[in-house]
RNA sequence: CGGGACGUGGCGCAGUCUGGUAGCGCACUCGGCUGGGGGCCGAGUGGUCGGAGGUUCAAAUCCUCUCGUCCCGACCA
């Protein structure tokens, strides 16, 4: 095709507003454009790129034996009630003009429950699973970093739909490898990562991690490679102080400390061996003062609490401190609270053995040697962000913390919606029972995002070449060469290419740089030389230097660089 | 929701403090030259300065309100 007939919108200058590589890039190449605060178009350029991305998830889909289907976006609110998602914030509301009350589908586990209630009879018409690429809907309170977090984007999501937990298994265990496929197909590098299941429910799940600066996720890997996690839900295994033998507790006057790091430093010990307490209101009905303790230098990760306490929270302020502790914040702990005062205790599992040194609920004072189960009670549950430079609780690897994007999830849901929604079939003995449901999600979007933060460099974007818009970007010199470069294009395109031959009435450096920032796999030079020597230049985008071939051998040697390219990416 | 920044031709910006003719670069149009890395010369098109109200002889500029966008945090199925 010619590129003077195609809508190439490339800037010169970065968008002022963009910060994310991602965001820069394809708004600066023309891929897309904002229609809104988390509102993208995704323009020709992009749209070849994603329905590239869609293509690859579709025929992996395809392959194990997923059905493709469509459900409204548009959703009765009562459908949503019946599993209380109706509540969530982020779900966008609207009524029609009779004034029923409608949602606009942020996904779809309960439309897919309805169906497999409606259709599924017998144990005989199971398993099944059944996906869509459809739009989802998400009031973000933040949408960020162009495609990365958006308001309105395209989902894969696919529901598996099995007679018992063994079944589930199995179609997750071939979502998981399909979503392998898909991910190196593209050329993206993902990690497959232990998740938080949230408010999915559900037993068992896990997400595909791009690493990137750019990502809003962080996930823990284990220098082995044997562990890889959200730090959501992460665990390690803490450094060990020495606490030296057991000692009963003693109070220690510590005026005017309020930190652990003062503290530490005050009395001279590692603070290793002190006890933060955390104080929070846990912002649900029952409401109430939650004390949450971790080890001094440790800090507390707020869903893992959020899960402990089973609902969300926020700091407690100084006057509540001060009614429930008897003390001023800094000198808090958690022996000889008064009876009653606290809704639960919540206490990291690293403060299970050794004593440490701890608020003594008296301002300016603090206790020695406090021992858990000894001096205090309290559920121990992990609720620690683990640390760079930790170790691995299986293999005793170093983790290091990585920022990610997510780009992609498998959850086990088991009988959650399918018992909501009355899913049930008939099974071989008789008895009626629940659905064993999975859902797997995959952003295209984010997907294409993702590529463009792991794949660029100063000049733009590099594809790797299974996502690229066009395969081969032809840059023809002078007349003689359009003719040259036309035949090239008509013998590539039949030998299955997407070919741009740039006709553009512009020099040749601006079409070499606009190749570039859009990021084609392979340009193909045709100037002067195609008369003088009988050459023309193939470039691999990203690749060093640069080769001839003779005019005769164009077309073949042209594939053979594409079949090189394709390779590298894979 | 808390904090911060910014809205001036399509894009990137200056002008705002100190009120007085809307300006620069790129892009775009026409003509010519050029042709292997954002090339050159000449002539042009295009903006109610986010919106509303106010102060003033006079507002992009000062005041009030409002809308929008981005960033940090909170949140995130």
């Amino acid at each position: 095709m010619r590129a003077s007939r195609l809508l190439l919108p490339t800037l010169r200058d970065d968008p002022a507003d963009a910060v994310a590589a991602s965001h820069r890039l394809l708004v600066r190449a023309g891929y897309v454009r904002q229609v809104g605060s988390g509102l993208w178009s995704f323009m020709p350029l992009g749209f070849r790129s994603l329905q590239r991305v869609i293509g690859v998830i579709r025929e992996e889909m395809d392959a194990i034996g997923c059905q493709e289907l469509l459900m409204p976006v548009l959703l009765p609110e009562d459908l949503l009630r019946k599993t209380g998602r109706n509540t969530i914030p982020e779900l966008f509301k609207l009524q029609d003009r009779k004034g029923s009350e409608l949602v606009l589908a942020m996904t779809h586990e309960e439309t897919i429950a309805l169906h497999a209630a409606g259709e599924i009879r017998s144990y005989r018409d199971l398993p099944q699973t059944w996906y869509q690429f459809q739009t989802k809907e998400r009031d973000e309170p933040r949408p960020q970093g162009g495609l990365l977090r958006t308001r309105e984007f395209i989902m894969k999501d696919a529901y598996s739909l099995d007679r018992d937990q063994a079944g589930l298994q199995v179609s997750y265990d071939a979502q998981a490898g399909a979503y392998r496929r898909i991910f190196e197909r593209v050329g993206l590098h993902v990690y497959e990562v232990d998740s938080d299941v949230g408010m999915m429910g559900g037993s068992e799940a896990m997400e595909y991690m791009a690493p990137s600066p750019a990502g809003e996720d962080r996930i823990a890997l284990a220098a082995d490679g044997s562990y890889a996690a959200n730090v959501e839900l992460a665990v390690s295994r803490a450094s060990q102080p020495d606490f030296g033998p057991s000692a009963p507790i003693s109070e220690l006057e510590t005026p005017g400390i309020t930190t652990i790091e003062q503290l530490a430093e005050y009395v001279g010990r590692d603070p290793r061996l002190t006890m933060k307490s955390v104080i929070v209101v846990p912002e649900d009905e029952r409401g109430g003062v939650v004390l949450a303790l971790v080890r001094g230098d440790h800090r507390v990760h707020d869903l893992k609490l959020t899960r402990a306490i089973g609902a969300p929270f926020r700091p407690a302020t100084p006057e509540e401190i001060r009614a429930t502790f008897g003390a001023e914040p800094g000198s808090i702990g958690a022996v000889g609270v008064r009876e009653g005062a606290l809704r639960d205790v919540i206490v990291d599992p690293v403060l299970a053995t050794g004593g440490y040194l701890s608020g003594a609920n008296r301002t300016g004072w603090h206790l020695h040697n406090v021992e858990h189960g000894r001096d205090f009670s309290g559920r121990l549950v992990d609720i620690r962000h683990v640390e760079e430079g930790e170790l691995s609780v299986e293999t005793g690897s170093p983790l290091r913390i990585e920022p990610a994007i997510e780009v992609g999830n498998i959850f086990q849901l088991g009988t959650r919606y399918s018992d909501a929604m009355g899913a049930t079939y008939l099974d071989e003995d008789g008895t009626e029972k629940s659905i064993w449901m999975g859902s797997y999600g995959i952003g295209p979007a984010r997907t294409v995002a993702a590529i463009a933060e792991q794949s660029h460099d100063d000049h733009g974007l590099i594809w790797p070449p299974a996502v690229a818009p066009f395969d081969v970007w032809i840059t023809p010199i002078g007349e003689a060469a359009l003719a040259f470069a036309d035949g090239l294009d008509r013998e590539l395109s039949s030998a299955g290419l997407v070919v741009v031959v740039d006709d553009r009435e512009l020099s040749p450096g601006v079409r070499f740089k606009d190749a570039d920032l859009i990021g084609v796999p392979l340009r193909v030079t045709i100037g002067k030389r195609l008369a003088s020597d009988g050459v023309i230049t193939i470039k691999r985008r990203g690749v060093e230097g640069e080769a001839d071939v003779a005019v005769e051998d164009a077309a073949s040697a042209v594939l053979r660089s594409y079949g090189d390219a394709a390779a590298a990416s894979a």
